[in-house]
DNA sequence: CATTCCCGTGCACACGTTTGTCAAGAAACT
DNA sequence: AGTTTCTTGACAAACGTGTGCACGGGAATG
């Protein structure tokens, strides 16, 4: 056979290679600019442009818009081994409260050219396993985490991997994961001298689950606040969700009223429970805030639309995102972190579902009023 | 063997390139395995283990699970150029239509192994271009973007650069971009004619932008419904938001009182502009119902929970995400897809911000009534 | 004018996979 | 037993980019 050993530049590429082929190179620049290809690299590359003449930065650019260049990411970050990539890891996105955070966590890495890749565990451990091994082989730079349970198992695989790692929303209670939230056991705490201010004493949480540590801190703060108020009367009763659904508040809420009927007030562990806890109330008759006064948490989108219009307690939901992006990206640097233990303050927001009541018989509203009203802004949401 | 002349593999690799390393490699698992690490890719690969024994198998599975092993997506992307990654953009995941339709495309995609990067424009078509160029630049295989407006310039990139696009949600009115859309004229009628059936004839359309389908479409439809009922004596008039926003909804509905102050009801292009209009009737201590009925469309989360509950028109925003995750599958694998301009009927649901108002002379809503009785489903949201 | 220095460019290797080709060994058939 | 067929693993060439190193030429200096 007449054929050479060396066939190296024959048709040896699979179909499939070829048919994308329209897309050009570096090295179609480099031939449409008579030049080396690497001197095209360095040229379009900002960090290396200085190595170039800058007539010959010009003329690479000019071929390069000319063919409609576009780097190959994978190739870059494949020699670099960074992929400027990260990804976000939440339960659903359907749940009203993470979009904004997801949203503030694209826009800050956008700004730096970083894309952000999405993923839903719905709240199964495996899926979030499956979801961080996903991301972790497909070379993401960091991961933010919004599911991570108290001492996550799912932290190792990512320590391991020796990747960055932020948890936001929820804390591990890991020493290796930083991580932004709010104070949860604060806002309830706001919750239930709100409503004890207003007269109620019966007051109960409808809580979610609780091994994850918003539903943990946020009972736990409930439980704290009450004892505090004990002298004054304020007797605590719990319910609690499997999970953080509309659903499991509606359920939770008629657990509640069959049990105690004679409470006058709820502390919701979330927006959604407490709608939950709004739709049985309305099927059974009840009056909000008329018979039962009601507080939710997070000041999801409408809450101050929906009737009652919702007393609740504001989650910064953007700054959340944001502040975990700072944190990641000095991660990624290799910039130190200055605060990586990040707990924002929550905020009351008084809208319609609380009513006062009368005080049975002494009232001294006056001195646990003091700490608490400076904390409590009566507004309505603007934007 | 003393020092072959075959030095290549010393540390020619910058110190960065070093830290990174502890991520285990295809040859790190030939090495445990003792084997080459052709025979591991294969012995990995589903599509070409029948060519491996199976005991080799096992013995490579083993390795790989021992060491960690995780394939290196940037490696396989570039070698086999499928980064099996999608991109979404829409313009702005905090508006609520959105989160959904992202969720059920995540789904399909997370369903064969793809991951899926998301990026709002917030309606900047410069924006748009960048982030498209961005995507593109990434290496994803597909692009299911809700932000084409009609005749979008954005198009031409894409099909330039040769990678399937689907449009969702909107109507981009190009032959070459596959949609999936709702009715949206349709809808129109359906809350037009279910007014009219009130005995409502002074109907007025706070409608969105004119230059997205969406809004565009929406105003046909209402033009056209009230044209056919022109009979009976529907009056329409019409002013727009320069976006669908809440804001934009109030103002708009501001303008419209001033200059019509005697319409008796209203279709609003969307949700969000329903909200702004009930916004502005309250302020201005409107009743709603009662002075005047409003209809929104989508559906969105806590529209049955607002006050009061709205009427709308159900938009199956998850549907819309699957179907166009279909389609996007269908055009990567190479399939031919049979159908590739979809366009879902939508569905009245009747609450209570539509109330009927006394016919002033006669009566005949009977025949009207009759076709478009049949799209009217009259219930609350249930999930 | 000769030497030194520096700036700009080209060369070649490496990043970790996938995959066509091929040689070697086992099995099966004549 | 010899030959063919089949199985199995090894080899090496890409995919497109970044970057250390070497080299060439022009300017500056003695």
């Amino acid at each position: 056979m007449a054929m050479p050993k060396k066939t190296k530049n024959t048709k040896k590429t699979s179909p499939a290679l070829q048919e994308r082929s329209s897309r050009k190179t570096i090295i179609d620049v480099a031939k449409c600019a008579g030049v080396h290809w690497s001197t095209v690299s360095r040229g379009l590359n900002p960090e290396k442009r200085h190595l170039i003449s800058p007539e010959m930065i010009e003329r690479v650019e000019a071929c390069a818009k000319k063919l409609g260049y576009r780097a190959n990411a994978m190739a870059s970050a494949l020699r670099t081994q960074r992929s400027r990539t990260v990804g976000v890891i939440i339960s659903n996105l359907g749940d009203p409260v993470h979009p904004p955070i997801v949203r503030a966590i694209e826009d800050r890495f956008a700004e730096i050219g970083y894309v952000t890749i999405v993923g839903n565990t719905d709240n199964h451990p495996l899926r979030q396993a499956a979801l961080i091994d996903r991301f972790i082989q497909q070379g993401v730079e960091g991961l933010i985490v919004a599911t991570f349970e108290r001492n996550d198992p799912g932290i190792a695989a990512c320590v391991e991997a020796n990747i960055p790692v932020v948890a936001v929303f929820r804390d591990p209670e890991s020493e290796f994961i930083p991580s932004v939230r709010v104070d949860d056991a604060k806002a309830m705490e706001l919750a239930v001298h709100h409503l004890a201010e207003c007269g109620h004493r019966q007051i109960a949480h409808v809580g979610g689950p609780q091994n994850v540590s918003t539903g943990y801190h946020r009972y736990r703060g409930f439980r704290r606040a009450c004892k505090v108020l004990a002298q004054d009367g304020v007797a605590p009763t719990a319910v609690f969700g499997e999970a953080f659904t509309v659903e499991e508040g509606e359920f939770a809420c008629e657990r509640l009223l069959t049990e105690n009927p004679n409470i006058t007030a709820i502390v919701a562990g979330n927006d959604m429970l407490a709608v939950g806890c709004l739709r049985h109330l309305r099927n059974k008759g009840i009056s909000c805030p008329g018979n039962i006064s009601l507080v939710g948490m997070n000041d999801m989108l409408f809450m101050d639309a929906i009737a009652p219009a919702l007393t609740t307690i504001s989650t910064p939901t953007a700054e959340l995102g944001t502040q975990a992006s700072h944190i990641l990206i000095a991660m990624i640097k290799g910039t130190p972190v200055q605060n990586d233990r990040i707990v924002l303050k929550p905020v009351l927001l008084a809208r319609d579902s609380v009513a006062a009541i009368k005080l049975p018989t002494r009232t001294r509203s006056s001195d646990l009023s003091d700490a608490a009203k400076r904390e409590v802004r009566i507004r309505h949401r603007q934007s």
